[in-house]
DNA sequence: TGTAGCATGTAAGCCGTTACATGATTGA
DNA sequence: TCAATCATGTAACGGCTTACATGCTACA
């Protein structure tokens, strides 16, 4: 297909990375469920993991831009297609990251929103609420300990291991903040 | 209006939040374009500050909602209009905080998908590119100082000082997660 | 035999943005 | 008188989610 030179979502940059980086172990290609589980083990912590049908709509608009390249197979009446990064899908890939700058990131913290209106909440529901949040950012910093395992920090892993320890230390950084918020919440002799 | 007990989005919860919060001091109630200025003071560094264009639809739907009392006044051939929150819009303020389970954090952190794939980068933009975002941070931690400093940390401004002082922290985790990939970067000898 | 995991897709709809259109007020 | 700021809204559209529909494969 023709690639009408139209910049891509930033979503659709994230899944073309990922091709790419299957491309320099694999052969085949990735199906859209495999894209969705790599999506899974890392942009999950960083951006976010598309649902399954996003994960299929970006993957025909990279196809149709020329970007990716499916390849099908038969199987009873059903079609399985697997997804390579094409050249030009490479060449985009690599302007994008040269070319682009990234805009601030942003956060949507639910918790802190509602600590602006820690006011109207009564004071052990609040604390309940941070140490929930505690608790949830130890299981996050566990799956992305066990993600970190698997990845080899010097080898060609070495960039998604940087960032893995990136995340670490934000959850690290935010458990931390959550204990001074809590030791500094109004009548709470913790 | 009747209200049809129909969740909001918790992008519209917030804006009730800063509504309620006005109520405290003030007795006029603010306009869409005030709101705005709150939102980009508050909001703006944990959730989102919506666009003018949002504010008003929001406005709209408190409205309707019955959440929400607008009071008009002629200017020429203009209408302008003050908000204020009602007894149903601190009813359900409350009801949402004391029952609703905050979701886990959403970043969306485009420096960090970019390290991601930092064997696709040459190694000097990689390094511009985390020292402009080191930049960036000292800017936005700036502008969250002060913020902070006209927030009275015991009366009735604790809480949005508490989340600011949280914000100021991640700031700063932030930069120093930033420092030491910096050192961990392949061929720097910083 | 039935259910869990692999696999693909469409439809409806919400949230939020940018672009556009308009007008009032204040001060340089 | 011109620009900046205050002020309100509509239209078009993109990104993303949930709900729904369908079928294959392995195994308990």
């Amino acid at each position: 297909m023709l690639a009408v030179s139209q910049e891509l979502s930033t979503t659709s940059y994230a899944l073309l990375g990922l091709l790419a980086f299957d491309a320099e172990t694999s052969r085949d290609g990735l199906t859209g469920y495999e894209l969705k589980q790599r999506a899974d083990f890392t942009l999950r912590f960083y951006w976010t993991s598309p649902a399954m049908s996003q994960i299929y709509s970006e993957l025909g608009r990279l196809s149709r831009a020329g970007y990716a390249e499916p390849t099908s197979a038969r199987q009873g009446r059903r079609t399985t297609r697997r997804y390579r990064i094409s050249e030009a899908g490479s060449a985009e890939l690599t302007r994008w990251l040269a070319d682009s700058e990234p805009d601030f990131p942003v956060l949507k913290h639910p918790v802190a929103l509602r600590l602006l209106m820690g006011r109207l909440m009564a004071p052990d529901r609040l604390v309940g609420m941070l140490e929930a949040y505690r608790e949830q950012l130890a299981k996050r910093r566990g799956e992305l300990e066990a993600v970190l395992a698997g990845l080899d920090e010097s080898g060609d892993t070495r960039y998604p291991a940087l960032v893995a320890r990136w995340g670490l230390a934000y959850y690290d950084a935010e458990r931390d903040i959550v204990d001074e918020t809590l030791g500094r919440l109004p009548g709470t002799a913790r």
